[in-house]
DNA sequence: CGAGTTTGACCAGCGC
DNA sequence: GCGCTGGTCAAACTCG
């Protein structure tokens, strides 16, 4: 997951935190529009004052754009950080991890490994024990199936329904117990083009029964047909839905997890639960996804109130380059 | 009546 | 070769 990769990090944001107290004059601030407002009255134009306001506010808004893109890529270290706790935590030996396959008759044959090398682009995120999809295909399907995501929806515990929404349409075409987790598990097929190769395994976590773990296999070979009908009510909506959820991103891999048991009110059809970055092709780096992620993680740091006063500081210190920029 | 779901049967891969 | 397992098929069933 290169989402740093997606941020421009080469604009100046001036958003250090650990130098706002020492450059950013705050208490300057309001200072300075004062003796700008001053200047400007001594040069009575008040329509060049109220342009320069509108300049300070398109600042100001793209100020908070930037600064939303830099919160993405805070979060996205953090997660990473946590991440890799996480897995040093759990695997403190070498990589191959005997345990979890022990019980296993089918050899997994690295999984972690091929199912990396299989999706190249994508990766598989867990080594975890739903791991097994990797090696139930021969493998030379697997060789020629690319895509394969992951996809982690928290639902309400009370829903024993394996339905994951992503905008696409499926066909459940079977439904099997296996041996590693008493839930069972759902096959779909994509039926909204009989061409479409692309299948969904859909099936509870083992660890949490409140999260279902959607497993994607090909890619899509035609657009998502529902996509104006999630722009209207369901993936950007549900988006928005979850800010008072959580959400975490894998950071080894494309899995998603939505917390989707806390919407601001409750669902009033199905349509609108969980509608997820779904689909073969859907990526976690797709704008909806993106967008999913800046809401989120806004709405989390705007939460912090330390960030919030660097925030203001950095939009104030900007403003007030700017300014001096401006007089000279 | 058509589309979607359920579910038991069948198939193939893998380990022993 | 046999048994176990996951994946798929297809007839029966359900629902709008």
């Amino acid at each position: 997951m290169e989402y740093t990769s997606l941020v421009d990090t080469s604009l100046d944001l001036n958003l250090n935190p650990s130098h706002f107290s020492s450059l950013v004059p705050k208490k300057e601030v309001p200072n300075n529009f004062i003796e700008l407002g001053l200047r400007m009255s001594s040069v009575k134009d008040e329509q060049a004052a109220s342009a320069l306001v509108e300049e300070l506010n398109r600042v100001s808004a793209e100020n908070k754009k930037l600064t939303e893109m830099l919160t993405v890529m805070c979060e996205n270290y953090n997660a990473l950080q946590n991440h890799l706790a996480d897995y040093m935590a759990k695997n403190p030996a070498a990589p191959s991890d005997s345990t979890n396959n022990s019980s296993r008759k089918r050899k997994p044959e690295s999984p972690t490994n091929q199912v990396m090398t299989i999706n190249n682009e994508r990766g598989n995120s867990e080594s975890s024990s739903s791991d097994e999809d990797s090696c139930k295909k021969p493998r030379q399907e697997q060789h020629i199936k690319a895509k394969i995501s992951r996809v982690c929806v928290r639902t309400e515990a009370s829903d024993t329904g394996l339905l994951v929404k992503d905008g696409y349409q499926w066909r459940k075409y079977g439904q099997k117990v296996t041996r590693d987790n008493p839930s069972p598990r759902a096959y779909f097929k994509c039926s909204h083009a009989p061409s479409c190769p692309v299948k969904k395994k859909v099936q509870r976590s083992v660890e949490d029964q409140s999260i279902l773990v959607a497993t994607y296999e090909g890619e899509h070979n035609h657009p998502n047909q529902s996509k104006h009908e999630q722009a209207s009510s369901g993936l950007n909506r549900t988006v928005a839905s979850t800010t008072l959820g959580s959400a975490s991103l894998s950071s080894s891999g494309p899995t998603i997890t939505l917390d989707l048991t806390t919407p601001p009110k409750p669902p009033t059809n199905p349509s609108d639960e969980a509608k997820v970055g779904g689909g073969g092709d859907r990526r976690v780096d797709t704008p909806e996804f993106q967008q999913f992620l800046v809401d989120q993680m806004a709405s989390s740091l705007t939460k912090d109130p330390s960030f919030k006063a660097a925030l203001a500081a950095a939009i104030s210190g900007r403003m007030v380059q700017q300014n001096q920029s401006q007089k000279w």
